[in-house]
DNA sequence: CCGCAACCTGCCCTTTGGTTCAATGGCGGT
DNA sequence: ACCGCCATTGAACCAAAGGGCAGGTTGCGG
């Protein structure tokens, strides 16, 4: 078992956190470029109060200060902004400062595992968000227009303009429209500015009225 | 401690599931319909072996099959994409068919104490995308417009007419196009489409003539 | 008070986008 | 040969977008 450090600016409070791990030390944060730990012999608990240093910077401030060691992110008002910020500036834990000593524990286990900790909450939301992500690069409405239509619809979604698109494909401005019309129909979206936002694969996409198939 | 049931096709295999849970059932895939398990009394760990059944679905199925119960997946060929597919679908945790029998039970007290369990790799990978996807979101683009502005545009990148937005913002359709043609001034952008784009942040814009600044 | 920026609007105009009603020709399947 | 689907186009038309000109209000800092 790791040594486990608690970094905190109010060193009185959170028993929880010694009923976790009674062997543990509580620390305030460390000046900048002093050693906190043995490179790799620790796990580092940051409590993060509101955002006045910003929460992310002061995870990779510490990763200087004890490089190596996992460091888990203990936050008073937990938001899922905060949660990915650290995250991506190298923590491998965030939850809520009021957790019970048995999820602290269970946090550690998972760490000391080579894991990352998450909260539900957040993780759901990568999840979804990812799913959007990849459901928008294989998107398969490309899939139901013919192959001109294919062209010029994804001419449109880069943002060209009719007569831009014609020169292009060297066809009038009329059969690019005839195209364009043909495209709407089978996607079910009203106009190009739609088109483009169900290619592109915008995050919120108005799910139109279909319009009446024949 | 809830009951644990291990779904797999080959019932003579894997070991470390016995040793991690000695008092675990083992059973077939169960038949469309058909009832798995007590609603919410059990966690079911489903062996899926490459992507004949689809593993999404098969999620979706014992879901039915067993309503309420924690739906765990073990990939013999462990993929992001497959991953994030089954998460989707409701499973509550993600791994490798060889994982030992400590990290197993490692991710049956995360699943029992309501979280989800997601390997290090795919989570990393979650994080990495939804940090790009937030980045595109507060993109520095908005803060060049006035208050009014800012909400013309967005009202226009996610696909509202001109008199969508001016019901919605209670004014006239003439004030609406007069914040436009200010925004597409300021943005550098030719009209709405490019204006949808470049809030939406699209993967590859065409970065128009500027238009000589006066 | 004056200048300035933001916000709001009417009138009128051009350009672009989108549709309706056609028609022509190729190509593959029955 | 005929049908269906696709690509192409013209003429005409209407709606939407975009913008010039002109004019208002409000609020804020010098």
């Amino acid at each position: 078992m790791k040594q486990h450090i608690f970094l905190t600016r109010r060193p009185d409070a959170f028993p929880a956190w010694n009923t976790a791990f009674p062997g543990a030390r509580r620390l305030p944060y460390p000046a900048s470029g002093t050693q906190l730990a043995k490179p790799g012999q620790a796990v580092i608990w940051l409590h993060v109060a509101g955002d006045k240093p910003d929460p992310a910077l002061l995870v990779q401030e510490i990763a200087l200060a004890a490089p190596g060691c996992a460091i888990i992110v203990l936050s008073n008002v937990p938001s899922d902004e905060e949660g990915l910020a650290v995250l991506e500036a190298g923590a491998v834990g965030y939850t809520n400062t009021l957790a019970v000593p048995e999820v602290l524990r269970q946090i550690a286990a998972v760490i000391e595992n080579g894991g990352l900790w998450v909260g539900p909450g957040l993780l759901q939301r990568l999840i979804a968000a990812m799913a959007a992500n990849s459901a928008q690069i294989n998107n398969s409405h490309l899939d139901k227009l013919s192959a001109r239509e294919k062209e010029v619809a994804l001419a449109v979604a880069g943002g060209a303009s009719n007569k831009e698109i014609a020169r292009r494909l060297e066809i009038s401005e009329r059969t690019v429209k005839a195209h364009l019309t043909a495209a709407f129909e089978r996607l079910g979206v009203r106009d190009r500015l739609q088109l483009s936002l169900l290619i592109n694969g915008s995050p919120q996409t108005t799910p139109n009225q279909p319009k009446t198939v024949h």
